[in-house]
DNA sequence: GACAAAAAGGACAAAATTAGTCCTATATGG
DNA sequence: CCATATAGGACTAATTTTGTCCTTTTTGTC
């Protein structure tokens, strides 16, 4: 099935965690906030910090915040920094571009469409969409 | 990354093969053609059959054939067929309708309308729009 | 300056998933 | 009854994903 990693998806859980406070929040505070174990925090919060999606303070009194407002974070942009270049085979995705089966395969680069579409979806769907303080939700938990 | 299966690809490229001619095809002439291996290509087509996008004749002369034309089979009902329902994440798959810190985890059923947007992109995508014999393709092989 | 609190980075084993093959059963035309 | 095909499922190997841990670097505070 297509899916997203878990991790991107605790991703999103900490990133709304991050974006419910204006200060820094360390990986302990959120780990008391989202309930996730802190080393799955600290490991996904570093692959953020690492796309500029999150800003980290080091040292003492240090932390992570949103390096933009939620409404200004996609999903598209989250899914990218956990889990890589959203691609849906292995093919297409520029690591075998010296494939020597190309002039037998007959299907050809469709799925680059389909893959430019689904990024377009996803790059419209914000953090702030995902927060949905509605709560009408039935069946996540992320864990 | 959002990615389909390797499987999800082989059965594409059987599919289109399928639909290239009239004629029943066996498995082994299916090998031929796409250079896939055949205990790979009968897997596949095993769970198209089932999913009704592939009719088999069994038997002496018997093979596979498309249940529909080429521009009604969509991706979705591919993917489906091959890796399952397309969805996101864990918890929103209808399996963890218990999920036990429901009422902890802030990110909501937001996955859900995601899913949906995905689902309906490739709704619209046929086989046909797979098949593609303009072919400018540079990085395809499935393999 | 020493120490404590925090993030950065990477290594790693366990768990889960996917891929691929193979074996047996069933169906059917000749 | 035999050869050819599909149906179904079991099973192993390969790959990927998870989750944890350890070491290093940074920085505030006493």
């Amino acid at each position: 099935m297509i899916k997203i990693t878990r991790m991107t998806d605790y991703a999103v859980v900490v990133l709304v965690a991050l974006g419910a406070t204006e200060t820094l929040s360390s990986v302990s505070s959120l780990a008391q906030s989202t309930r996730l174990a802190e080393p799955t925090i600290s490991k996904v919060l570093k692959a953020l910090v690492r796309a500029k999606i999150v800003l980290s303070v080091r040292g003492s009194n240090g932390g992570y915040s949103l390096a933009s407002k939620p409404e200004d974070i996609s999903v598209e942009s989250v899914i990218n920094a956990i889990d890589g270049p959203i691609a849906i085979t292995n093919c297409s995705d520029g690591y075998e571009l010296d494939c020597s089966f190309e002039n037998i395969c007959s299907v050809v680069g469709r799925w680059d469409d389909v893959n430019t579409a689904i990024r377009s979806v996803l790059q419209n769907v914000t953090l702030a969409d995902m927060a949905g303080n509605e709560r009408d939700h039935r069946n996540y938990g992320s864990h």
